[in-house]
DNA sequence: ATAAAAAAGTGTTATAAAGTGCGTTAAAAG
DNA sequence: CTTTTAACGCACTTTATAACACTTTTTTAT
């Protein structure tokens, strides 16, 4: 599942998926969706449930006394909004005014959806084009030395 | 469970979980609910009553001539509070003055419920926001070597 | 020690807001 | 031109919260 779409989101904050990843969703058995935030830019990101379990179980499990660690399952475990999703549907997902806020989508009527595989990319347009021609965004968070029990993890 | 929710807290105390998580606490057949303080910051964590079985069991038996581990067992063990849980009814759950005035929240009539998978926490709404923008509480506690009998537990 | 008063805790109801479902229209693709 | 997809609008359902009433516990005064 990948490529660049540009699509709505409706007045109650709901997206729905172009319909050209219907059958990956079905092939995949999929019937609920996460998003969360992206700990480095003002984005979101979307999992599908079965990676989701993977690696929310595997962030819980480190020690949360570590101050890194815990930055990290904050942000990403503790602003995941798990959607129920029907890939026969209409694929639609709704997203909660915090992570509009945070990916900087709070006026937008469309939203960029960025397949990368096994999960997505929510951004603002005007900071996905910033970023695709090379220039920063005011908000790069994470500039940190990573504890040995995160390196291995991709998130 | 995941995810972040500004929620009310009534004149009497009392919150209630967001409906969304109905299903999972009834799945997990829980029936008590456990709040307590954070050891490391000015917020209250919330376990599942089974949850709070295995930790307090571990935390109690460990060696408490240890300075660090009397610390974390006063406070994780000495101020828990055991309610009563209705999957079925309104999941609402009373907040002791103590602890209402160790998480800050002793005048506020909205907390952040901060869902982290198998357990939530309760934080102030801006001593929340201030540590998810990287700014630092002047009440960070723990700040010490941890001893090898505790690197294994997550609270 | 007892009774009255106050405080704390529990439960119910009403109303507004948020979320969901579905049909219709408009646009795009074949 | 037909079929599929995307977007919009409306109606319905569910949820959150504030207000109120009642019960139990604690405190105070006699």
């Amino acid at each position: 599942m990948f490529g660049f779409n540009n699509i709505s989101i409706d007045k109650k904050s709901r997206f729905s998926f172009p319909a050209k990843y219907r059958d990956a969703f079905i092939n995949s058995n999929e019937n609920q969706i996460v998003i969360t935030k992206d700990p480095q830019y003002p984005s979101l990101k979307v999992y599908l449930g079965s990676e989701w379990d993977q690696i929310s179980t595997k962030l819980s499990s480190l020690q949360g006394l570590d101050p890194i660690v815990r930055n990290l399952q904050w942000t990403i475990l503790g602003n995941a909004s798990v959607c129920d999703f029907e890939p026969n549907g209409r694929m639609q997902v709704l997203i909660s005014a915090d992570l509009k806020k945070y990916a900087q989508i709070e006026e937008a009527n469309r939203i960029c959806l960025i397949g990368m595989g096994n999960k997505f990319e929510i951004w603002n347009q005007e900071n996905w084009e910033q970023r695709q021609t090379g220039g920063s965004l005011a908000t790069e968070i994470l500039d940190i030395v990573l504890p040995e029990s995160i390196k291995d993890m991709s998130f």
